[in-house]
DNA sequence: ATTGACACCCAAAACGTTTTGGTAAAATAT
DNA sequence: ATATTTTACCAAAACGTTTTGGGTGTCAAT
């Protein structure tokens, strides 16, 4: 069933069944009504290629999910999978498609934003994984194209995102931690051109200072390979060279099985005598008994603020906005009191 | 750039510029290139809904991806993302389209296969997570949509499809524990109606038969809400009541979760105590000490063979296909020998 | 010299929508 | 009663491709 062929059973003409489908002003509301009874009824559904090619318009959302790096066989996988749940649940109702694009590699990925936008002629992307510095950011603005970042660069300047609230979050952490009378906290980060891990170490800077705690060099670490094994055997060795340390937070669930790892081998009782605090971890925070305890973000809020955010961009008084999630800090028992 | 500036610049008409790029006879070999040449200096692509509106062909590949139910919150999502890089590897170099939609609850995504069908005008899609019975299959005979399903339905009738050896990976694990002298092997195993699920239970059953031990129905237990604190419960019940327990084979890596922790809380040594084996967890596996051993499944190739075979459904004398993946055991030290 | 086959090219139609630029009739204002 | 505005509709053009159904010119065979 086509418009021309349900216009016909409408006895009406092609124009105003589109208008009155469109839901513009100038189709009585008796025909609209009637129009849409019988597009139900015969399962009229737009050709939409047809539709996209009159209209110049692909009402279409791009997304690029990287299948290599930080999100290759890793964890937080499943935090894409909130976000992009979040995204869909309002995209479903609003009627929008969702076109995805998987990159393999850097090379791909370059690809991909580039077919985005030339060949597929999306007008609104979703950009994530941010560098403090990002390329990308450029090549949108450049071609028009609306955005909204899931993530920060350093730089701020001109564009709406949603984020995480890295910084506070570990905030949240050192606090709670501090005031049972830790001292010797280690953060293990990943590598700091990720936005995310430069808040984050920001937020422990800040935390130390407040507390008048003197930063440790000793205490931080980055990881760049995050495999567990690696991780465990770092952390085996912080651990033996330097006795003091009673907490460990964990960037990634990885890195916390890497602490867990290191923590059985060594003997040393999760919750009694070191705390771990981990970040959004679903499987890793259960294993250990206690359970893990653990910073967690509403990420599927955070996919649905930033889908509202890039479809109010069509309107021409439209400012940037921005959205930070509100961490909460779930303590499951691995968050033990020193003596002072 | 559209194809009338390309052609005018060519001084073709737009009927040769759209032969020769679509590799057509009719247009000599000097033309051809000549074309592609110019194509690609003006970066031309072609309008990909006039050319989709016109050719009456999608060139997409549909896929519904739940985000809720044996998906959510869970690990064998990285099993998916897996599965997409293959996928995404072979349509990347085919230059053929990729539409996912997600669905958040069941009647989601029932509208999303048929959203796939009548609104998108997908004719290529891959199946998975298949029933013992399943409906879509139906669903998608009776709208002559070529398909590849990603596991089988119990009866196996007039379709192609790839698949894990779910019922030689679970022989292969009965195998290596019996070998070892393992007679009171325990598998905990998903709910029956998704089929990986009954056709693993199948293996264990063929196997105990084959190496002639009884079946003990305490033994094989299926867990339906996977939330590792609540198998970690059954297990430790389990292993509480039935002392000679040796192995557990555990059919995901959230179950595995459970009967680490288990045994953490019995005190029972994982690796000299018990065996545990498990299925493609890339995390789980190694958080233990030892880590875990499982069967591994070369999911990325399953995405790969089955888009081949997608691609191929083209042809007139084209005849079903299948593909089924070889599972090997890793054995990282969690399987242990018992004395006779 | 004529015919047939072949290589190479093209104008126009078609795909199914949306949008433009109207018109006629009805309602309202003068 | 007439002029103006508003309401409700429509024919035709446009979107950028692919496909159809040709055509012309060249070359070899007769």
């Amino acid at each position: 069933m086509n418009i021309k062929q349900l216009s016909k059973k409408l006895g009406l003409s092609i124009t105003t069944v589109s208008r009155a489908l469109g839901g513009y002003s100038d189709v009585s509301q008796k025909t609209k009504e009637r129009v849409k009874k019988f597009a139900k009824k015969y399962k009229y559904s737009p050709n939409l290629n047809a539709s996209r090619l009159a209209s110049n318009k692909s009402n279409t959302v791009g997304f690029v999910l990287p299948l290599y790096g930080l999100n290759a066989n890793q964890l937080n996988q499943s935090s894409f999978f909130e976000f992009i749940a979040g995204m869909s649940k309002k995209l479903n109702n609003e009627n929008i498609h969702f076109f995805m694009f998987f990159a393999n590699n850097a090379e791909e990925e370059k690809q991909a934003y580039n077919k985005l936008i030339f060949v597929e002629k999306v007008t609104k992307i979703i950009l994530h994984n941010l560098k403090t510095n990002d390329d990308r950011i450029k090549l949108l603005t450049k071609n028009k194209i609306n955005f909204v970042t899931w993530g920060r660069t350093k730089d701020l300047k001109n564009y709406s995102w949603v984020d995480l609230d890295n910084q506070g979050s570990i905030e949240l952490i050192m606090q709670n931690l501090i005031e049972k009378n830790h001292k010797n906290i280690c953060y293990i980060n990943i590598a700091e051109n990720y936005n995310f891990a430069y808040q984050r170490k920001q937020g422990y800077l800040k935390s130390l200072k407040k507390f008048n705690i003197k930063y440790n060099n000793k205490y931080y670490i980055t990881i760049k390979n995050e495999e567990p094994t690696k991780s465990a055997n770092l952390i085996k060795n912080l651990l033996i060279k330097n006795k003091k340390i009673t907490a460990i937070i964990c960037s990634t669930e990885y890195t916390a099985v890497g602490a867990i790892k290191a923590c059985n081998e060594l003997n040393i009782k999760i919750g009694k005598d070191i705390s771990i605090v981990t970040f959004d971890g679903p499987v890793v925070e259960r294993i250990t008994t206690p359970a893990l305890s653990a910073i967690v973000h509403p990420r599927e809020q955070l996919g649905i603020k930033a889908v509202e955010m890039l479809l109010s961009m069509g309107d021409i008084n439209y400012k940037h906005q921005n959205f930070m999630a509100k961490p909460r800090l779930i303590d499951r028992g691995t968050i033990h009191k020193v003596s002072k």
